[in-house]
DNA sequence: GTCTATATCATGATAGAC
DNA sequence: GTCTATCATGATATAGAC
């Protein structure tokens, strides 16, 4: 990536919020010149067409993503210590990026660029076979760390159970008086529920599998 | 409501379609035209504009959405075949209605219409104070029928097992090998595991609260 | 009710001065 | 590199014949 001047990293930065709140095609053109205070043929100049400078958000967001998520995956320690960390990491991650992910989801049906296919080719960089949380899954499972479950399903549960408030905040904080879902507090609460829930389906059968709340 | 011409009816099949799938900045009015197989200035003879044509669709759409719904979630029970009923009810009803779940989360954001404020409305119409579920699992909890959780927790998690595999099917399916999400096969398990999670997790305390898988 | 033709306007993109 | 002015296109919407 060459380096890129003050100029364009305000367009990229006007472009990105516009177009997560709008979309690829509610968004104007001079609505992201107008945000980055420049005109609008400097957004031709720098990135000669809407669909280029799409895909260019398109891509910085994903890696955005992901930069610190698979830092946070650590192999190196108990599956329990692991999930904990993760819930707690990937909430953290995604409640400020709720924008992001409704933006994927709508996105990438339309779009060439495949955000799967992007995930799958940094889960190879960083070692793993399939997918990342299914293969730790499979392994704490020959381990005897954990039950013998369907790996895929816990993993959908644990990334539904994470994605879903998040994503459906809006309308979910209709329904539910009072609820803030990127309350902090809420948040914490939101990720020692879901260890919990997850962990007493898992954990490897000693005395009761119930884990103080 | 008005009857409705075979006409009005095609046109709104073929707005449904159109929207759904491209959203309301994405769809073009020649486009509907076309699928309806009829001319593009019939659309503003019957619904005026292309707002208003938006409009009728997403109304009409989102009361599909809950038709069944209610109708499924039965007071009458105990908890435990509540909401098995309910798991199985709720992934038959949204797995294919994918484009929907994903239209509604994209569009409500822009939408003057108020697609909580009209599930709450007819919560209120079949007798439930605040949220149908969270009702239902604090009277579960009241009667001891279930353990003293947190019933928000509770049902956020309840939902995000069951929409997440749905609504990022086409991701989660190029991320996991093999993976059907349409699949009945897959429903069916995937509404067992569910199920035994969650019970899991709020089983009064017998015995062991393994359900037998 | 249904069509063709057209008005009107908004938007992405470019030309060219500075 | 940045601007103003303008083009070309494509979209919603309407007029008016049948």
């Amino acid at each position: 990536m060459e380096t890129t001047t003050e100029t364009e990293q305000k367009i990229l930065q006007a472009a990105r919020d516009i177009f997560l709140e709008k979309g690829k095609d509610g968004a104007r053109m001079q609505e992201i010149a107008d945000r980055a205070g420049i005109n609008k043929a400097l957004l031709h100049y720098y990135f000669r067409s809407k669909d280029r400078l799409f895909s260019q958000v398109f891509l910085i967001e994903i890696k955005s993503m992901f930069s610190n998520l698979f830092e946070s995956i650590s192999t190196e320690t108990d599956f329990y210590t692991f999930l904990e960390k993760f819930i707690k990491t990937y909430l953290s991650l995604i409640s400020p990026r709720r924008n992001l992910l409704r933006f994927i989801l709508w996105e990438s049906e339309n779009t060439k660029i495949e955000f799967a296919q992007y995930v799958m080719g940094e889960s190879k960089k960083w070692g793993f076979k399939e997918n990342p949380l299914v293969d730790l899954t499979r392994t704490a499972i020959t381990n005897k760390q954990i039950k013998n479950i369907d790996a895929v399903n816990f993993i959908l549960s644990l990334m539904g159970m994470c994605i879903f408030p998040v994503i459906g905040a809006p309308i979910i904080e209709k329904m539910f008086h009072n609820l803030k879902i990127n309350n902090p507090a809420f948040l914490n609460k939101r990720s020692k529920e879901i260890l919990h829930l997850l962990w007493n389906g898992i954990a490897p059968e000693k005395k009761s599998s119930t884990v103080s709340k």
